[in-house]
DNA sequence: GCATAAGCGAGACGGTACGTCCTGTCTTATC
DNA sequence: GATAAGACAGGACGTACCGTCTCGCTTATGC
């Protein structure tokens, strides 16, 4: 792998760009902490990060953007499991990760990230694949190999089985009707693994 | 004892006009339905139902209480469905009409209202429990009766369950990263049911 | 002279409240005493007489006609001097009342009101008489006598010369540029009787 | 030492456009004649000048503020008069302009203006020395010229004078208790030279 | 002596304007 | 030649009063 040790071009008037960018979002991802999303204004940005505002729309076109990401930004990707022998342990594992990521305030502003944004924009598709959909890829890779070793079923839909697993926690992240913790990712995954039919059924 | 059957208290000054509350939902649901929640603004509203604004704000307290207000009032509660003596075939009837109200406009409307407002509002429960959890309060209904009639193990957590079943259809609908459709709300019982697991069950 | 003592005219109904309209004269001087003419709203003097709107709108039709209304009532008419034998003497008196009833807080309050109100409104037209014009009417009366006994010309025109004397007076309370005291008023009667004309003039 | 006259402070920012100022002043000028003091309202101002309200509140901080420096804005200084070697002459020709200008639909304008704004504010100030004042410093340098000529006593207070002149006008022009011409003005002049005293003068 | 009419408090109504805030664009002077 | 500073047009915000209108309730008079 080849690492550019920057290129360091002669330029002209723009040593502040970095700088500048890093302060943005720093102010953006602090405003956001402080006081949701309602608080992360461009002019507000603006003056926390000492920028002007045409430095800031040359970025980012609205403050949603910005504010996915700050949030983006400021996020450490590691929900990163290892993987064991054995995947259905590993994927117990990651659900607790998950759950833990989901109960810190960060978890609130996902929430309220998801429904503010322009839902087809590219900002928000990103978004949604590193913030939300990133778990469950990993997930998907631990079934699969769980498929290989025998210890699920072949015949299942991974897709829907995917979602069956995660759209729960998002499910009560969002609506907030149960709590969210550890024994509920226990218990999902017990009883998605065993399935819910009677005795009828063997 | 004499029970007083409400209290009623005695109301002073000219009461609130019916005609204005239903001409202020009527516009905000109009307004909602054309250019979505951020077309719902008090003034708009106002201008459009022929109200003065402080007639609006005497009842909502924000342009999001009102948008969703406006689409609580022109839900039609109907996802009610006929019981039968086959209570997982009626939760299978139940799963496709959630897919089918979800996918219309207002499964759009659903979702942007969920993330906009203030999570704590008291409307926001109330908008939760009627557009979100009614459906699922009806599954439980039906996932006890299968229960009673052994169709179902009667060592599962109803609410793990519920969320199992539920939870899917809502995660689809917020992230679109797979459709919601019938197939899948059929997929999604199916794999429910039967559970996961391979090799036990060959 | 007859003097006809109210035609009395047989009214039906329940006949209006003197303790309301008192309250509200009441809460109405308050009101403009502590912040002057922009506090006397209908809404704060309903409030603060424990009123009902429509009560003072069946008396008065708008906030300024009922803050005249206010000054008027509680205007102690009293700038009154007594006639002795030198009627020159009784009219420097006279303008040292003037100055002292213009120099407490009431001057001010006059002069807000004095403009404030649609020129040609009848209670205007009551409020220039009664506050404004009621000292120059009794200065008029002292002029005239003094003309009769010989102490000024007999042909000097009346209206002209009261306006030479009060409209000073009025003129420095509106404007505000020199100091309205008794000094004053002595000075500008003392130079109105002796005129301006210098020494080939004697 | 150096003197620098105007440091000239660097200006930041873009400057305020002067086509706007223009533009606003315009709009509430032509509002302030249509339909007098009631009529300048930011937005109708905002509206009319196509200018945003926080333009027009970048530079006047209320209505009235705006409405007296419309007034000024518009204001032809012109009642200057030419200076004749006869300063009585030239005394009683600008008495006479002073009373054309108030005559006019401006003199209606001055009158509202003065008691509806706020008594010191700054702005207030300005407008009563610049319309109100500007015409009795005229009259001071009159005055003044004709005490060095004999035409006028020496002994007089010519504060008090001042006033004994232009009072009265401004007396007639807010209470309108007579009228306000060029006879009035004439016959002031006439008797405030000549006195008002009797038998001394036979 | 009881109906009737008007006044009463309360307070909601359709409006208008307020003064603030933020948006996204633009125009300067500065670095 | 990009930046910070900040003015610009626009528009929504939530509030304050306006003057009018219902309410349900007194309170006098007059039939």
């Amino acid at each position: 792998m080849i690492v550019r040790v920057k290129p360091e071009k002669p330029k002209r008037g723009r040593p502040r760009s970095i700088a500048a960018r890093r302060a943005i979002l720093s102010a953006a991802a602090n405003l956001l902490e402080e006081g949701g999303m309602g608080a992360v204004t461009m002019e507000a940005v603006a003056a926390r990060a000492g920028v002007g505002k045409p430095t800031i729309y040359r970025s980012w076109t609205n403050a949603q953007e910005l504010a996915m990401a700050a949030l983006m930004a400021s996020d450490n990707p590691g929900t990163q499991v290892r993987q064991t022998a054995v995947p259905l342990e590993d994927l117990a594992r990651q659900l607790r990760k998950v759950v833990g990521k989901f109960t810190t305030k960060r978890g609130g502003q996902i929430r309220l990230m998801l429904a503010a944004a322009e839902q087809d924009s590219e900002i928000a598709k990103v978004f949604r694949n590193r913030v939300i959909l990133q778990s469950r890829d990993e997930g998907k890779t631990l079934l699969q190999r769980a498929i290989e070793l025998g210890s699920l079923r072949d015949d299942i839909d991974l897709e829907v089985a995917l979602d069956m697993i995660y759209g729960p926690l998002f499910y009560r992240l969002l609506i907030g009707h149960k709590p969210l913790n550890d024994a509920f990712a226990k218990a999902l995954l017990t009883t998605a693994l065993r399935g819910l039919r009677g005795g009828a059924h063997p």
